[in-house]
DNA sequence: TCCTGTCATGAAATCGCTTTCAGTCACCCA
DNA sequence: TGGGTGACTGAAAGCGATTTCATGACAGGA
């Protein structure tokens, strides 16, 4: 029905219909429903925006030129007018696995059910052109950031586009942004504890993620804390950070093994990819887990539950954050002036078979 | 001008300019800037997108001023004149795990390099409120969507919108319409082919996801004609269909497994998750795998590589398929006239453990 | 009867940009 | 010297909505 380009009524009484749309059919605009209810723009635009503004006949005549013409509001022109295009940013330090989809799916979901949608970007730290960044993000109405490390770039130029912004994972200092971040330490500390536990291990390692992540600190925060109040203080070897990756998770393993050392260790890793790592190079080195060492990770990615044996860790509810981020937003939106949060989400851990040999294997 | 408030020159000589900026701080405009530079906003719109049709002297003058006065041109307005928003519509069945994560990422980082920027939106088949769909996705430039079934709801809607489309995983009839397609065939041929050589096993099985699912249909297809190319047209059990989940793998198993099947037998697995689903419960049944049961996956998402034994599974480029339709999507919006494209990019087999004992475990 | 207050509506200004159209100016050639 | 040419530039007309302000009709109160 959009494209009913019933004769135009005005020119020459029947020019034939064919050949008569040439591609070009503009869409209907507002003055094309205001000429066809035969009221005025304004009139059109307050039975969309305030009804009961408009009495009910009119109303009525209004909403029937409307569906007859298909007509749809023109965004540009609204937004130039409302400077609101109900869509948000959504930037990531990267999108790359498990962790940034599940992230993203609760953000997706949450804006979908408030009436917004999600440009995403991946701020690859490679593209230094600033601009590109700016450019589009400039049309959202707010923007959600995670932002790993403090003191982000990307955080500064999010400031002065004077946008509302809510920060994932990042507790920031400045009090009008709000914060939706992870209780690390509740979950490092179960799992530091339940290392601890049962037949206590030879020596506990951490085994982080990149040193200036704020995850990794407040994880192995938590992780010495835990040791010292055990009366085991680690030392300084036992703490060690890396990347995010598999072969990170190997690579320290592979070393440690080599040495000889690990065998009746237990270690907390800094994500579910590390442990991964670690699991695959105790594998190769055909060191038993969890028998001759027991490994937790963190997240609890899908893959922590298919692996074999599967891998405990510490779950966290990553499609939980990016919803909250986007509620968060959504609410400051609507409400400019209200004070900034810090939400804490909960984490907990999720005992497997990597740190337990009687855990049940199951339960994808 | 409109906005120009320095001395009307009409009512009082010297209105004090204090109490002047009360913090709304509005962004500069374009007039802003013309008046700085005095010259008028032709000139200015000029500098910024046909530099060349003004002098040098004076586009330096107004490259001063913007600089200074730290113009952005307004998107909104600049949409409404050009209609252009510099933004791509990236539609997803669902967001869920590696698959659609590295579709994505793809898809972002070509996005990036060519200017533009992603407005993502995972159409749940729950919401059907196609208002929904259709408001924001209004102001893209074009859309690339990914659709698995035929005859989707989604395609319709999308058509009706007008954009360029390019469609991913599915060829569409629509001449018009570019579609981004994945050589299910190479992959799948050479992994039946890989399954039915060294030790030709006692029966091979394709247990796909949804029947209704365009990949699932190829890949079948392709299962049933390399299994008559040798002479062992596959019976009606051999090819099943039921979801793209770890669950379905694992009943699906389970149950053969129960009947004191599969021994003996290969598996070409829809997707990696059935593979991961079958190989687990193959696991719970001490069925060892390769020696008793060899499986191949499809897609070659990244815990392939981490499970125990590692997944064989057929390679495809799911970055590459993300980036290919964006890319194409762009060079429509460039050149609307251009023939539509049907790409089909390359799948390939990969030999790992589950298939293979021989197979190097390794290379994450 | 006249004045005032509501209610429904329309005319027109405005948002910030692009683009057409029409100069202006300097210069060159016949 | 007159007219043609080309290079720059500015005035102004939109783009399609929202919103202010004015208006007309009508009802109620003095």
């Amino acid at each position: 029905m959009a494209s009913k380009p019933p004769q135009p009524a005005g020119p020459g009484p029947h020019q034939p219909p064919k050949s008569d749309s040439p591609p070009r059919r503009r869409d209907a605009s507002i003055q094309d429903v205001a000429a066809a209810a035969g009221v005025s723009t304004a009139t059109v635009s307050r039975v969309l925006n305030s009804p009961g503004l408009v009495s009910e006949t009119t109303a009525e005549k209004v909403r029937k030129a409307i569906e007859q013409l298909g007509y749809k509001p023109n965004l540009f022109a609204q937004g130039l007018m409302t400077r609101k295009s109900h869509v948000l940013g959504f930037a990531l330090p990267d999108i790359f696995g498990e962790f940034y989809s599940e992230l993203l799916r609760g953000a997706d979901a949450e804006a979908r059910r408030q009436g917004y949608h999600l440009l995403v970007g991946a701020e690859s730290r490679k593209d230094d052109n600033p601009a590109n960044g700016n450019l589009a993000f400039r049309l959202v109405d707010g923007l959600a950031m995670m932002i790993t490390e403090p003191n982000d770039r990307l955080l500064k130029q999010a400031k002065d586009l004077q946008l509302p912004i809510v920060v994932m994972d990042l507790e920031v200092d400045d009090p009008s942004i709000d914060c939706v971040l992870v209780d690390n330490s509740t979950g490092a500390r179960e799992a530091t504890e339940h290392l601890l536990s049962s037949q206590p291990p030879e020596k506990l390692y951490f085994v982080g993620g990149p040193k200036e992540n704020f995850d990794t600190q407040e994880r192995a925060a938590t992780f010495s804390a835990t040791l010292k109040a055990a009366g085991r203080a680690p030392g300084a070897d036992q703490v060690v950070y890396g990347r995010y990756a598999v072969e990170w998770g190997y690579l320290w393993a592979a070393q440690q093994l080599g040495k000889g050392g690990l065998r009746g260790c237990g270690v907390l890793a800094g994500n579910d990819e590390i442990a991964l790592g670690i699991l695959q190079a105790a594998h190769d080195h055909k060191v038993k887990v969890p028998e001759q060492l027991r490994i937790v990770g963190f997240d609890d990615t899908r893959i922590a539950s298919l692996v074999r044996p599967s891998l405990s860790t510490v779950r966290v509810p990553l499609a939980e954050v990016g919803a909250t981020a986007i509620a968060t937003l959504v609410a400051r939106l609507k409400e400019p002036g209200r004070p900034a949060e810090r939400i804490h989400l909960p984490t907990k851990l999720v005992v497997r078979e990597s740190s337990d040999k009687n855990a049940a294997s199951g339960g994808f």
